[in-house]
DNA sequence: TAATATGATATATTATAAGTATCAACCTGT
DNA sequence: ACAGGTTGATACTTATAATATATCATATTA
């Protein structure tokens, strides 16, 4: 199982934003156009990432804008911001151990502090990776095409 | 999205077997009621782990055991053997970003390398930890519990 | 050879993500 | 002020993947 496409969503949601902002108008329909996903997905990606901060958008006036500089948005905040691993975390348990076995009533809590330390550790290197160097990759590649 | 519970499944299989080796026949039937999964999906994860050299299974023959010690088996052992992330990666990219697009040409091949190194990360993180701190962590709560 | 266990397969169920359709609420330029 | 266009919200559908269920073949061992 894999981390939603609603994350590498949000990085090219971003990514356009920055891009075509001096352009032209940036709309949700025009992203879902760069995206090939459906607007309603990227309307609600960007509802996430409104309520974490990260772009500004509001309802009726046309033109969506980032609400930060590139440097300050890390890969962690759009994960933190568009899937609810805080509630569920990346390990999925499988649900009801026997708790008649004595493995099956103490596995969980054996088990749990491992997951929450692996999944720490991949929070921390997304923190580190920042937007910028995306978009700049982008950039310099859309700029060597010409 | 989660990591599936085929990977909480495989820890809670070894923990078990493990912990009733000497004490009955550990067989595919005990192993699922203990985790409260079917019996098919167990046998599943056992011919993955099979295939990795973690655990011997014989047609016919009843009882399953270890093939390693449990210093000798990590997270990521478990992890790459029962979830194929050798194919797909972690994150899910979204298909079809619109080729016309300078960004939606350009975003994938600037994104991969960094969500390669976030997957490694995570990987590293699972490579230190062994099966025998899972284990040793129930055995001692069994003790606590008499 | 009978009893028991694993291996394999086909189908059904369930959960979840993503797509589609639709309309209300809201801004902005004219 | 209002028309056109945009976001917000919701209900429904479709697609996909994981797990459960049922069944039978194949292998081992007592």
């Amino acid at each position: 199982m894999q981390i939603t496409s609603r994350f590498t969503i949000a990085v090219h949601i971003i990514t356009c934003i920055d891009c075509f902002k001096d352009k032209c108008k940036v709309t949700s329909n025009f992203i879902a156009k760069s995206t090939g996903a459906n607007p309603v997905i990227i309307r609600g990606v960007l509802s996430q990432l409104k309520e974490a901060g990260i772009v500004n958008v509001r309802q009726g006036a046309s033109g969506i804008s980032l609400a930060r500089t590139l440097d300050e948005i890390t890969f962690y905040d759009i994960y933190a911001a568009v899937d609810s691993i805080k509630d569920v975390g990346l390990f999925h348990f499988h649900e009801k151990p026997n708790m008649d076995c004595p493995v099956g009533r103490n596995i969980h809590a054996a088990t749990d502090s491992r997951l929450a330390q692996v999944q720490a550790s991949m929070e921390k290197e997304m923190k580190q990776i920042k937007l910028s160097e995306v978009v700049n990759d982008v950039k310099r590649e859309i700029e060597a095409e010409k």
